[in-house]
RNA sequence: GGAGAAAUGGCAGAGUGGUCGAUUGCGGCAGUCUUGAAAACUGUUGAGGGUCACACCUCCGGGGGUUCGAAUCCCUCUUUCUCCGCCA
């Protein structure tokens, strides 16, 4: 959510900014501005309306002391005028408030200067290219044609559990799925992270914290009994351990890692591209959080980037990274860069993490905010990404590191395995 | 699941209808003293709205009610603790 004050002080830029988006807010921000004048006239009136009944009150208290009935029951009635009025500007006020608030939740976050425009993936701009692209032998399959030649994953199974999108994991594919959980979190870990085991359903007001609710909660499953959120990703009970929360500056920077399974309801497209890993109900994803000083964020975006950037190194997986463009950024960021691993059989890129910048965006719906120097308390700025996601890395392990007569385990993984190749 | 008790500022803990945004202690911050630190002493220290700045308003788990007036009384929800039951 934007800053109100922002949005009165920045209006024209955020505009201008926004067009990247591909969306004119030009509309939505006059309104707002309208309805925060009027909400804070409002308030105004009803402060004043609110105080004289205040000082009226103590009036009729010390009359009564005095024994002075008479005169204090002829200020109850004026109290009784008062109390209406304050009732009708309440409620107007409680409306307003609603309206603006709804309207705040309409208006993704504001990129930042490096966001090219553009309005879908193909306007992404690589930034960052590394790793051949293996020659296969003949005969080179895709990751699905693999997990059931080797018996690793019976997406069949899950079907039969569960429904599609469910994986069933078997043996050595199994095996490895811990191994990678297990690699990176140490990873992460190494490079400062610290490890959280965070619950996998959450309430509404941290679906609220991190901007999944209100718009997108037909992405979540949601267990009504309860009135509970199935998690679509780590971020969000880690980032919520932050709401309400007034940090001192010396607490940064803050880096958590926390691996979850994540589940997605993805009432999204069929074909090719959900085949196999491509695209899962329920998937496992170890991810970083930061909280960092405004003046930081940046360096820490660019210090994530740089983290998984050696993890695919070390992995020798080829890969690429985009900036992504204004039309494919999600909701709440300010600048996002995806890393993409070469699916060498199916011949495309496949997206296997996402790290973003959401300076204040998040921070202002979590009221997570520090104290300054000057002892003012200021939003923070929250930033995550995934560090990494499972099936695509693994797609792209499968794939990229098969051979004739099996599949070899990436070197750093084979520690984490206890084997060097599936048969 | 059943019975009882409780929820107050960073923490602990007073406050049971007006003078309470809240006694006090600890912690934090600043100062005095000290070569420096500790101790001691002095001062200061919740959040949000509003204002150029004041004034002023709101907040004592959440929501609703009674009252001229609520941290304090009533209803309700949530959470925590104790006991019982069940259980990985």
């Amino acid at each position: 959510m934007l800053q109100l004050q922002a949005i009165r002080e920045n209006k024209e830029n955020m505009i201008t900014a926004l067009k990247k988006r591909n969306i004119n807010a030009a509309p939505l921000l006059d309104k707002v501005v309208e309805l925060d004048e009027l909400r804070r006239s409002l308030q105004t009136k009803m402060d004043n309306t609110l105080a004289e009944s205040n000082k009226l009150s103590k009036e009729i208290g010390n009359l009564f002391k005095n024994g002075q009935a008479q005169e204090a029951n002829a200020l109850k009635e004026r109290t009784a005028d008062l109390k209406e009025e304050s009732k009708k500007l309440n409620e107007y006020l409680i409306k307003i408030t609603e309206d603006l608030q709804a309207l705040l939740y309409q208006i993704p976050n504001v990129p930042h200067n490096s966001v090219p425009a553009g309005t879908s993936e193909t306007d992404n701009e690589e930034i960052f290219k590394e790793g051949d692209i293996p020659v296969l032998h003949d005969g080179a399959l895709p990751h699905w044609e693999l997990a059931k030649k080797y018996d690793i994953i019976d997406f069949e199974l899950g079907v039969k559990i569960a429904g599609a999108g469910f994986p069933v994991y078997k043996g050595k594919g199994a095996r490895l799925q811990r191994a990678l959980i297990a690699y990176f979190l140490d990873k992460n870990t190494e490079a400062g992270y610290t490890e959280m085991q965070v619950p996998h359903l959450v309430n509404e007001a941290s679906g609220y914290g991190t901007g999944q609710l209100p718009d997108k909660e037909g992405q979540m499953y949601h267990v009504t009994e309860d009135d509970l959120y199935l998690i679509p990703t780590a971020e969000v009970p880690v980032t919520n351990i932050f709401r309400d929360v007034i940090l001192n500056e010396s607490d940064f920077p803050i880096c958590y890692t926390a691996y979850t399974p994540c589940f997605r309801r993805e009432a999204g497209s069929y074909g090719a591209h959900v085949r196999g890993l491509n695209r899962l109900h329920q998937f496992d994803k170890v991810e970083i959080v930061r909280v960092e000083h405004p003046d930081n964020s940046y360096n820490a975006l660019e210090g994530m980037v740089a983290h998984v950037q050696n993890i695919l190194r070390e992995l020798k997986l080829p890969f690429r990274i985009l900036r992504l463009c204004g039309g494919d950024m999600g909701f709440t960021s300010a600048l996002t860069y995806d890393f993409e691993v070469f699916s060498t059989a199916q011949d495309r890129w496949l997206e296997i993490s996402s790290v973003s910048n959401f300076e204040t965006f998040q921070a202002n719906r979590l009221k997570l905010r520090f104290k300054d120097e000057a002892g003012k308390s200021q939003l923070a700025h929250t930033l995550n990404g995934s560090s990494l996601a499972l099936p695509r890395v693994l797609a792209g392990i499968l794939e990229n590191y098969q051979t004739g007569n099996g599949i070899k385990i990436p070197e750093v993984l084979v520690p984490y395995t206890g084997f060097g190749m599936i048969h």
